[in-house]
Parts: structure tokens; C-alpha cells; sequence
RNA sequence: GGCCCCAUAGCUCAACUGAAUAGAGCAUUUGACUACGGAUCAAAAGGUUACAGGUUUGAAUCCUGUUGGGGUCACCA
């Protein structure tokens, strides 16, 4: 599709060769949307074109315009200030654009097939306790990016991998029967997710006051903490869950369950599903295969200890172990077996890994074994990531119980939402289902445009006390946006007028206003190109929300249905329609729903 | 201590990857015709882009150093 910017910047090198007989790459040419405070569409900028004109950037500047405007029809208008040629298209020009881009219906925005695949591996939880506002942001950003890929064209497979086993689910169990005395989610009304996390709590309360009492009796706290009593039941819990021991399985199942019975609500409550959901039960001795081989590649050695260790301290980094004295694999190790497994199961050209900052070196030490161990694909894998949510006084920690968790976070949402929207009072003759679905869309739209409007790899704030807002920059201003909008299309089909495109024509006489909404739309694809290469949905928000706050500005100053021209009126209507549509698929993008009415 | 990341308005965030006078929202102050939906719009005020050098016609952006903050270097995941 050729756009405004690189359409100026192909006939600005035609100019070049013709003007100075030099040949130049468009990539090299600078285009830019004309700041407002000049008169043009798009400017380009001179500078870096002295070298071949050998005149200054004012003379460069009009030339090139002058060239422009006589040689393509497109361009009626050009001025130069300092370094800037500031290029005006025709109104004929933007007609045509729009024409384009309303003739392109559904497709808009959708960029052509890849056929690529990439898998995009995001929430994976441990089961020992519910979700929290961390959770959220991994979760949000993973949904947002699997569908910005998808319109980017390529084929995206969604997967969580679950943390099922391992010492702290069996600190959850231990505690559950000591204390729990059968409780579960039925008998306690709690979800199951909470109600695992609420005895791995207890299991720490036993610990901590064990710990205490050992060392009142003069044990130093390093050896209190090895020789706790429930800590050494916790490993003997492990060893038999290892060992297949009945009655441990049993459990360790049921509980479970419990936990994603919890998760799936919290998943099903912000819209989120998976194409596949791997547990790490099944895939924890993935990977041993792999260590032989390197073994035998000669590129891990193993100590005299028994364990097995990768040298990387050439490239800079660490010895990283991968398999314990007593043969067990470590989490790198399983990585590394389910990375392969992976690839070559779905023949995947990408595989993305939403996990926070703190991995970092992780996947840079994954990367590079897998590398050495002669895997070209190693290349292929990305580790999206994102920045911590960090609370007023400074990072969650869930032993000190600052986690913000996130089922109480969406039900504030949904209070706030419901608070907000009976004060104003527009929907009282809504059902009670139907309000119930409003509240919903509203308070998750609030909740994901905060978190997805942040650029992933930043660190961001929540102040739990300042409840996120519902006007400004924000899911709900957009969502107010598109309900204003259909009320428009509404009114207008109440009088007969429909949307029609065949008003559309060469010589419709647009404002200023108009020709930025259309300028605005026209960026869509490339917003989700430009999205797509960083990975971040944050680029999508954004634009969502200067598209929102421009329809705005139009609406205040211009009639639409009080046009007496008819022909404007109707040209209006499409314009609107189209605004709202795009408005639609890029928060689908970001998974936020736009209600007709608010 | 080694390595990595970050620092922009009182607060929360932008800035097309080097361009014009660094932009929005919140909070503050003021204004908007009986409203095509006021969860909106217009305006004021708010900045030495942590600091000091350097490269460049041009730096929030690139390089070096300093300060402050975070992460990581587990036989945890």
C-alpha cells in the first residue's frame, strides 16, 4: 500500500536524480507528518541531501518542491522553512486515500499473510498461589501481542506453562493436611486458587515460627532453616511425589484442580484463552537427552561431584549448572529440552517468551547453550521482556502481603464502573444483563488500556489508593468515543440516512479537521507494523487514543447531522463510521471490547 | 564486586529510533451556544530531559564519566 511518506519520499529521489543527478536510497530520506504549528501534510527533511545538492538547505528545499509540484499531480503545495520542505497534498489526493481505505473494508489494518508460525508462551503461574497484578501485565501483554502478530500475519499460537510441581506445591499440601482438616473450595465458599494460596501462607507462618524456636534454643539461623521439621516434611513430600507414591499423586492432583478451577475463572473473567496449555509435570525431564549430548559434544563438563555445568565464562558470563549431583534437572534444563520440543513438534519460525526483566540472563544463557549446542533456531527465540509493576512503596512482595491481587482488582474495577456510569445515568433503561455486560467491558477496558498503554519493557506504577481513572488517556475515553459515535449513525438511521459509500467522490471539499481524521487512519497499517517489529502493544494504544481524542476535536466543531448539505452529511457519516471502525480493531488487538451505548 | 536495565512537568506516561518551540492525561486555575452523548471540548500554568563532558549542521535519543534507583550472578522456578 503506498502511503503518503513513502510516496513523498520515492518522488523526492526521483527529484534528486533529476535536480543533482545523484542516486539515493529512500530509506535515507527523512518524511514526517508536518508539525502542526506549519502549514503541510508531510515535510521532509533537507539536510542530509546538502551533500549531493551543494546548496543551502533553503534553495535545496525549493527546488525539490518546485519539482514536486510540477511533476506529480498529487502535490499542489509546498513552503520551506530553515531545513524543512513542508508538502501539501491535494484535496483530490485525500479522497482518493479515503476512498482506498473504506473500499479496503475488514482488510484494513490486516497485513498480508507471512505464513510464518510463532508460538507465544505467556501467564505461566505457579500453582501455589492465585494471580496478582504481575500476572495481569504478563497476561495482557501476551494476549495483546499473540493478536498484533496475528495482524501482522503471522499464524500465532497461544501457550501457558503451568508450574505444577516442585517444594512449594508440597508446602501447600503439607500445610493443608496438618491444619486444612478437608476443607475445600465447596465447604469454604473460597476459589480454589485462593484457598491453595491461603495454606501455602499457613505452611510459611509454621516455618518462620519453627525457625524461631530452633534458634531460642541456640541453632544458628542458617541451620534453623535447614532443620525446620516442616521443611524437612516439605522434601519428603517431594521425594515421594517424585517417587509416584499413591496417596502424594492424590493430593497433589486434587489440589490442583482446585487452583485451575480459580485460574480458569480469572482467565475467563479478562477474555483470555490458550491454544495449549503445557504442564511442567510432564515436562520436567525434558532436556537430559540434550545434556548428554553436550556432554559428549564436549561443550558441558561434569564435576567429580556428579554434577553437569555449562562453561560460559568465555562469552562473558557464568558457569550455569544443568543437572544436580544426583542427576536431576534444574529449570534451565527443562527449557532447553521443551524450547526443542517445541520447534520441532510445530516447526515454529519464532517462539516468543513473555516473562518478566528479571529472566533476562536466563534467556541469554538459554539462548547461547542452545546455540552451542548447534540449534539454529536458538536465533529464533525471542524473550519479550516486560517491566515490573511496582507499588508506591516499591516492588509487591508476597511475603510481606503488598501483592495486589487480581480478582480483587477486577471486582473494584467493576464497582468503580458501576459507580460511574449510575451517577450519570444514561443507561437506566438498560436490563440488568445488559447492564451487567456494560460494567464488565467498561472496568476491563479501563484496566488493560492502563497496563498496555506502557511501553512492556518499562517499569510502571499502580497506586492501589488512586483508583484507576476513567477519563483522559484512558480504555474508557475511547470506549465513550465509539458509543458517541454508533449514537450518531443511530440518530442518523433514525431519519433514513444510511451509511452509504457512494457518496464518496474526487471533489468532496474537506476541512482541515477531516483531512487530519483521514492523515490519522490512513497510519493504521503502519502502526501495526511498527507495533509488530517492537513487540508492543503500547504502540497500538496510543494511536487508539489519538484517534479518539482527533474524532473528538472534529465533533465539537463540526455539525454532522445538523449539515444542511446533504452531500456532507452523508460523507460525514462515512467518515465517522470509518473512525469508529478502526477504533474497534485496534482495541480488539489490545482484547477490549467498544459498547454501542455507555 | 562483575554484568545488564532505568532516570523526561508535582504525579502517571509519549516522543515515528538523530531534526523545527520535548508532547498527552491526572491534579490546579478559567471558560464552553439549551448537549448530533459534558466519561467531552477550549485555554492558562507547569521542563536546564539526573549531572558533567564529547560526536554532529542538529542530541531526551549516540559515546565516555559521575550520581541515584532496579535486576541478576542458586544443586529456586
Amino acid at each position: 500500500m503506498i502511503t503518503p511518506d513513502n510516496f513523498i519520499a520515492s518522488k523526492a529521489a526521483e527529484a534528486v536524480k533529476a535536480l543533482y543527478g545523484a542516486d539515493i536510497d529512500t530509506a535515507a530520506l527523512q518524511v514526517q507528518v508536518t508539525r502542526k504549528e506549519f502549514e503541510g501534510d508531510y515535510t521532509l527533511v533537507v539536510f542530509p541531501l546538502l551533500k549531493v545538492s551543494r546548496k543551502n538547505p533553503e534553495a535545496t528545499g525549493t527546488e525539490i518542491g518546485e519539482w514536486l509540484k510540477s511533476n506529480t499531480g498529487e502535490i499542489d503545495g509546498y513552503n520551506v522553512i530553515k531545513g524543512f520542505l513542508n508538502i501539501s497534498f491535494s484535496n483530490v489526493y485525500w479522497n482518493r486515500l479515503f476512498a482506498g481505505i473504506v473500499a479496503a473494508g475488514d482488510g484494513f489494518g490486516r497485513l498480508p499473510s507471512t505464513g510464518r508460525t510463532v508460538m507465544v508462551e505467556f501467564s505461566s503461574p505457579n500453582t501455589n498461589k492465585p494471580l496478582h497484578l504481575g500476572h495481569i501485565r504478563n497476561i495482557l501483554l501476551g494476549w495483546s501481542v499473540s493478536r498484533l502478530l496475528e495482524a501482522n500475519g503471522h499464524d500465532v499460537m497461544k501457550v501457558n506453562l503451568v508450574n505444577d510441581r516442585g517444594i512449594h506445591i508440597c508446602k501447600s499440601m503439607l500445610a493443608w493436611l496438618k491444619t486444612g482438616n478437608g476443607e475445600t473450595p465447596e465447604s469454604s465458599g473460597k476459589k480454589g486458587d485462593h484457598l491453595v494460596g491461603d495454606y501455602y501462607v499457613a505452611y510459611s507462618n509454621m516455618y518462620k515460627a519453627q525457625v524461631e524456636e530452633l534458634m531460642k534454643g541456640g541453632m544458628s539461623k542458617e541451620d534453623a532453616e535447614k532443620n525446620a521439621p516442616v521443611q524437612k516434611e516439605a522434601q519428603e513430600m517431594l521425594r515421594k511425589w517424585e517417587q509416584g507414591d499413591e496417596e502424594t499423586v492424590a493430593l497433589w492432583k486434587k489440589m490442583n484442580s482446585w487452583v485451575y478451577d480459580g485460574f480458569d475463572k480469572t482467565y475467563d473473567a479478562l477474555g483470555i484463552t490458550f491454544d495449549r496449555t503445557y504442564y511442567e509435570s510432564q515436562t520436567y525431564l525434558l532436556g537430559k537427552a540434550l545434556v548428554q549430548k553436550g556432554l559428549e559434544m564436549g561443550i558441558f563438563e561434569k564435576d567429580p561431584d556428579g554434577t553437569v555445568w555449562c562453561d560460559l565464562t568465555s562469552d562473558g558470563l557464568d558457569r550455569k549448572l544443568l543437572l544436580r549431583g544426583d542427576g536431576t534437572s534444574v529449570y534451565m534444563t527443562q527449557d532447553l529440552g521443551t524450547a526443542e520440543q517445541r520447534f520441532s513438534e510445530y516447526n515454529l519460525d519464532e517462539h516468543i517468551y513473555v516473562v518478566g526483566n528479571e529472566q533476562n540472563y536466563h534467556f541469554q544463557v538459554l539462548k547461547l547453550i542452545l546455540k552451542k549446542l548447534g540449534f539454529a533456531w536458538a536465533d529464533n527465540i525471542h524473550h519479550l521482556s516486560y517491566g515490573m509493576v511496582e507499588l508506591p512503596e516499591g516492588k509487591m512482595k508476597s511475603r510481606e502481603g503488598t501483592v495486589v491481587d487480581a480478582d480483587d482488582l477486577l471486582e473494584k474495577m467493576y464497582t468503580t464502573a458501576k459507580e460511574t456510569s449510575s451517577e450519570l445515568g444514561k443507561i437506566d433503561n438498560m436490563d440488568a444483563e445488559a447492564q451487567d455486560k456494560l460494567f464488565r467491558m467498561i472496568s476491563l477496558g479501563a484496566l488493560k488500556y492502563f497496563i498496555i498503554k506502557v511501553d512492556p519493557k518499562k517499569t510502571m506504577l499502580f497506586d492501589p489508593k488512586e483508583s484507576i481513572d476513567f477519563n483522559g488517556n484512558t480504555g474508557p475515553f475511547i470506549q465513550y468515543t465509539h458509543a458517541r459515535i454508533r449514537s450518531i449513525l443511530r440518530k442518523a438511521a433514525e431519519r433514513g440516512l444510511k451509511t452509504d459509500k457512494s457518496v464518496l467522490s474526487d471533489d468532496m471539499p474537506l476541512s482541515a479537521k477531516e483531512v487530519r481524521l483521514v492523515k490519522l487512519i490512513n497510519q493504521y497499517p503502519a502502526k501495526i507494523a511498527e507495533g509488530g517489529e517492537a513487540y508492543s502493544p503500547a504502540v497500538i494504544a496510543n494511536y487508539a487514543y489519538e484517534l479518539a481524542k482527533e474524532f473528538n476535536q472534529y465533533y465539537h466543531d463540526t455539525p454532522i447531522l445538523r449539515e444542511e448539505d446533504e452531500r456532507l452529511l452523508k460523507f460525514r457519516l462515512v467518515l465517522i463510521d470509518t473512525v469508529a471502525d478502526v477504533l474497534v480493531k485496534a482495541m480488539d488487538i489490545l482484547g477490549i471490547s467498544l459498547p454501542d451505548r455507555m
